[in-house]
DNA sequence: TTCAGCTTGTGAACGAATTCACAAGCCGAA
DNA sequence: TTCGGCTTGTGAATTCGTTCACAAGCTGAA
């Protein structure tokens, strides 16, 4: 097994994604070496459910010891594609966009928000913290000239699968969808939804439930 | 099979979310009556698993006809408890807290944010919106007084946990968390994360595949 | 009333993801 | 060197979720 020969399921690249966070937090405390059962417990899961996510990377365990910190940390920040920075524009410069322009933990991890572009003449041209905001007739140029790898969609929900089309057409392979709705889009583009409603209501669900 | 007897998978509770969504916008359009082809269209899903998604609530489709576009709405709504309104807490006013405070679609699904707490003495007093901001100190009492059913985790990952620790000990059942730490809470309390930093990963991993 | 055309609800088949269980391997102590 | 205590990596078993396929049932037309 190797990341090159099979796709890593969705479900284990998620959970990759939280091993690498608590990795990061071992490294602060000068832990050198991880079991899979600590990062099990950590992260709300069991030992064989981490061996069998991390067995998809290859063998970078030692028996009778456990993981190396730092050699763990690097793999999985390969596999993921966080060796580099990856340039992204965001689409909607309203109170969620500019929460996530300024949120710290995306430029540490090496995603770079160089673009906002919003529909309203009255934003374009003034500053969302060092960026100027384009207005979206200069989409597809700044989409090229800044070379953006991944768009992040953040206006209202009427107005998103218009503006998606043409990032699409623009050739941008990924998607991350704030707007509240299921966004139709080519199979080789990749899309992943942050949905605050469909996490709320799950919640209410339970909630219902507990009380009969 | 109803929603007494049996829990309903939670892949389907998310899906009913959006199902639920859909249908408000057929009856926006004056559709009365939709067949499970058409919700799974607007889904990105087969029509089999809509219809299966919906008979754990009962039998509310027509044979030959499909589902009432408005009974079916109420059902959904009555399962996912959204017929009543959930008293929610927020803690941390910074700018994601400040972005979930101002976001219409909780409003409108019945989630009220009635209280705003958050750490710094600077924010305390102020007001967000309507809502005058409290500190941390008075936690228990304002989650008791306020009656909070849920409460909304956007405070900085290292204070998450021992917040949460406290709201769990007031007796809170259900939590939102936007912090990017595994919170660790007790089994009868549901937690649901939204996670920016791990859908923005896997994206990235996505993308790494892609160029090889 | 009968028939044609749809659409649901659901057991059964299938597939994917998780958990189990254990051989293989590493380390440090004696 | 040998042994005991750990821990990985992985087939096999199991659980969970999705898809298939079709009988049952509704509607409207003739």
């Amino acid at each position: 097994m190797n990341e090159f020969t099979s796709r890593i399921p969705d479900a284990t690249v998620r959970r990759l994604s939280l091993y690498l966070r608590f990795l990061e937090d071992f490294e602060r405390l000068g832990v050198t070496s991880v079991a899979s059962v600590a990062l099990a417990e950590r992260g709300g899961t069991t030992a064989a459910q981490v061996r069998k996510d991390l067995s998809h990377l290859g063998s970078y365990g030692k028996r009778g010891l456990g993981y190396s910190v730092d050699e763990l940390t690097g793999v999985l920040r390969g596999v993921l594609g966080l060796d580099c920075t990856w340039r992204v524009a965001l689409l909607g410069a309203g109170r969620i966009g500019t929460a996530l322009v300024e949120y710290e933990p995306f430029r540490r991890r090496g995603f770079h928000i160089t673009t906002v572009i919003d529909n309203d003449p009255c934003k374009v041209g003034t500053r969302l913290g060092k960026i100027r905001i384009r207005g979206q007739d200069e989409l597809e140029d700044v989409l090229r000239e800044d070379r953006i790898d991944l768009v992040i969609v953040a206006v209202p929900a009427p107005v998103a699968q218009g503006m998606v089309d043409r990032v699409v057409a623009a050739g941008i392979k990924a998607v991350l969808n704030y707007a509240p709705v299921q966004l139709r889009l080519p199979a080789d583009v990749a899309l992943r939804n942050v949905s605050m409603l469909v996490e709320l209501e799950s919640l209410s669900y339970a909630l219902a439930r507990h009380r009969q």
